[in-house]
DNA sequence: CTCTCAAGTAATCATTCGATAACAACCAAG
DNA sequence: CTTGGTTGTTATCGAATGATTACTTGAGAG
């Protein structure tokens, strides 16, 4: 039941850092689906096309696999939101918007960021989530700009878009009412790219 | 080891339907605290003061508890959207929301709605979240009366208090400058409050 | 009383999962 | 060409967990 969803073939005796950024990549795609508790050490082996323990060696634990993870997403992000800056100031916050959205084709960037924040309350991967949401939060003042009206706003906005992923309410637009009205008030203009970019509520992303 | 936090003395020979809700008070309060997959059924049992295998056999399937959890969370914030109605149509939205925060002082209330966002993936529970989420959205629409925007905005922002919560960003107030400047722009005049109703980072909640 | 059904527990099982250990293959430097 | 560090695997373990089974206890009806 191998299944190789990243890679499609194994590719043996690449360096190891390279290897680390392959599984992050994987595994972010593996957490991002099916939580932090969800998701095993296996899954994400099976989809970086490595073994099981090799996983757990290259990181220690599955908690810094997490943590590597994590950090990597809000890095990510941040790179994202920066490219987004230059042009008219009126158009920033709708600029950072799209590229949010545009996280989506990152697969499980944008669930695992949002399932950072509900884990406040584990000792070691909360504090990286509150550093990483912190560091977010700073950029939109700082480097972007924002006043705390706009900046609470923005971030509000992205974490609605974050329930509507998770929630897969892309899968009911057209059927179902709030779903439809919710993702219209949300993408005036991009609803059907937002919906390309969404998995069903069958489980792969 | 049992600590029975919930109730300080187990009650024996209850009618099977008082014991069912208690149990999910508990299951609420351990499910909020440590996420879905994350908590077992002997700690909600623990919590409730009965017995692991009682648990399952009144529910099924720690699924099945967890679903009758979501549920029992929407359609308990929806009766505290209920009571806040009625008054002046301009402050309906500001009560609404104080409504929200108050539920902070249902253990595990906010936490098992944040949490159930994330888990639209699921077959069985991702059918439950949603349809909960849709059940709210046509509240807000239909029975509060709000625009789409306000609609958009109101869930928005309790999404951003979810967030709050569930980093526990209220632990870093007044000491880290991107918590302060959320929970000041969050909670204009009830930050106190609510600090005083989420734990800090350490476990319990 | 006692009989019966509801309420509840103790014991236990099969899986699953993260981690560890021991070993194998590859490659570059001397 | 051989030696040593790096890259990786297979095998396996111990603990945890959801679920099942079989048993016990209490209370109310007749």
């Amino acid at each position: 039941m191998s299944s190789m969803t990243i890679n499609e073939v194994a590719a043996p005796r690449m360096k190891a850092a390279d290897r680390r950024e392959l599984i992050l990549e994987a595994a972010t795609a593996v957490f991002g689906a099916k939580t932090y508790v969800g998701t095993t050490t296996d899954e994400v082996a099976r989809a970086a096309g490595v073994s099981q323990p090799y996983v757990v060696r290259l990181f220690g634990t599955k908690e810094k696999l997490f943590v590597a993870v994590i950090e990597r997403a809000y890095a990510r992000l941040i790179d994202e939101f920066r490219r987004a800056l230059p042009g008219d100031r009126e158009g920033r916050a709708k600029r950072m918007g799209t590229a949010y959205t545009d996280l989506l084709a990152e697969r499980g960037m944008l669930p695992v960021i949002a399932n950072s924040t509900a884990l406040g309350g584990e000792p070691v991967i909360g504090r990286v989530a509150r550093a990483g949401f912190s560091d977010i939060w700073r950029f939109i003042r700082d480097d972007a700009g924002f006043s705390l009206d706009e900046a609470r706003v923005f971030i509000a906005t992205g974490m609605l878009i974050n329930t509507i992923v998770g929630l897969r309410l892309t899968g009911d637009y057209g059927n179902e009412v709030s779903a439809t009205e919710v993702l219209d008030a949300c993408f005036p203009d991009a609803v059907e790219h937002v919906r390309s970019l969404v998995p069903e509520a069958g489980e792969p992303w």
